[in-house]
RNA sequence: CGCGGGGUGGAGCAGUUUGGAAGCUCGUCGGGCUCAUAACCCGAAGGUCGUAGGUUCAAAUCCUACCCCCGCAA
């Protein structure tokens, strides 16, 4: 089939490939401009751009993706097709009825709990057992579209925002294939989403990752994973912004609970930080302007103590 | 030129402000103690103090340029 896709981060790229290979004609890729990042401020490409250019598919990067020029361009490429994955912006009806089979997105989570931007790390944060991937074709509404296929994902003990961010590009890019052939086929049964049971989850703030240190251990555990490696849980000690990356929950109910924050324990390669309920061992942290290490490692050269507070701003 | 922290024996850090014998915790190796040990005691090895210049009688420390790592902000 002629596709245009649109995607921005790593989370479009398996879907991108897998076009590629199955021998789609991928015919334009769309993302979202260059921009100036990390330090330094030098300009980088979107993933989905870079690999555009590798296999030589032409790009384009809207500012607006809405203005008609935008619009009139995607017109001339005359695909049967969009496929949409983490664009980063909202398509107007205009666009979606272009293709002659309509815009599809590639959503990470088992639509329809968790619309909207961050369903991965919410999955993970909200302790659920399995997510998966559905692809749906799109409409006005945020992530409302009909369903065309979904496929369950695990979610092990141990997955992580990146982790499970991973596991499920990859489902997604082989659902997206096989999706697109029934597609093809007119064999494909829509099944429309029970608004009932939805849910939503916004764009991730670099303050969702504060811990707060009143909440119980296996929320806090939780959140540290499932928001590594981004934007990353954090407290801080000394005035300084720690972050960690990996603790787990040793008690889950502790008596006569010293305050949260505080340091109860310290052990030769964790610590154990009181929190509203329950205990947390912390055995991997990254100071700032340091790199990330195990506790072992920073317990060398870090003096911590019993009952030395975490997450109280000592100045500002 | 977005803001800021940092590069010191294998690991994590102190020392840099007020230049002047390279230090701490741990690891490694050897020995001792012990029924035994990852515990304890004694001892040892191991460092171009990111790189290149400069100032100085003397530079980890002051000056200049460059390389690399990281936090913030986007």
């Amino acid at each position: 089939m002629r596709i245009i896709f649109m995607g921005t981060p790593d989370f479009a790229v398996p879907s991108l490939e897998a076009l590629v290979d199955a021998g789609h004609e991928v015919v334009l890729a769309v993302t979202q401009p260059d921009k100036q990042r990390g330090r330094g401020q030098a300009v980088t490409f979107s993933p989905v751009k870079e690999t555009a250019l590798k296999y030589d598919i032409p790009v384009i990067q809207p500012e607006r993706i809405r203005d008609q020029q935008w619009i009139d361009t995607l017109g001339k490429h005359q695909a049967d097709v969009y496929v949409v994955a983490a664009f980063g912006q909202i398509l107007p009806k205009e666009i979606l009825s272009l293709p002659r089979f309509g815009c599809l997105n590639v959503h990470a989570s088992l639509l329809p709990k968790y619309r909207g931007a961050s369903p991965i790390q919410w999955s993970i944060m909200l302790g659920d057992k399995e997510t998966g991937v559905t692809i749906m074709q799109m409409e006005e509404g945020l992530d409302t579209g009909d369903m065309l296929s979904q496929v369950r994902v695990p979610i092990a003990l141990d997955d992580t925002g990146g982790s499970l961010h991973d596991k499920l590009a990859a489902a997604g890019a082989k659902l997206l294939v096989e999706t697109l052939e029934h597609v093809g086929r007119g064999d494909i049964e829509p099944r429309a989403q029970d608004d009932s049971q939805s849910s939503y989850v916004g764009m991730l703030g670099k303050e969702l990752g504060r811990i707060d240190w009143s909440q119980d251990a296996v929320s806090i555990e939780r959140r540290i994973r499932g928001l590594n490696p981004w934007p990353s849980a954090f407290t801080t000690w000394n005035g300084r912004t720690l972050k960690l990356w990996e603790a787990s929950v040793v008690e889950e109910h502790s008596r006569e609970p010293a305050k949260p924050g505080s340091v109860v324990r310290v052990l030769d390669d964790a610590i154990d930080i009181q929190t509203g309920r329950g205990i947390l061992r912390v055995s991997k942290l990254q100071l700032e302007g340091r790199k990330r290490m195990d506790a072992a490692a920073f317990l060398r050269g870090n003096r911590v103590q019993e009952q030395m507070q975490f997450g109280e701003d000592a100045d500002e």
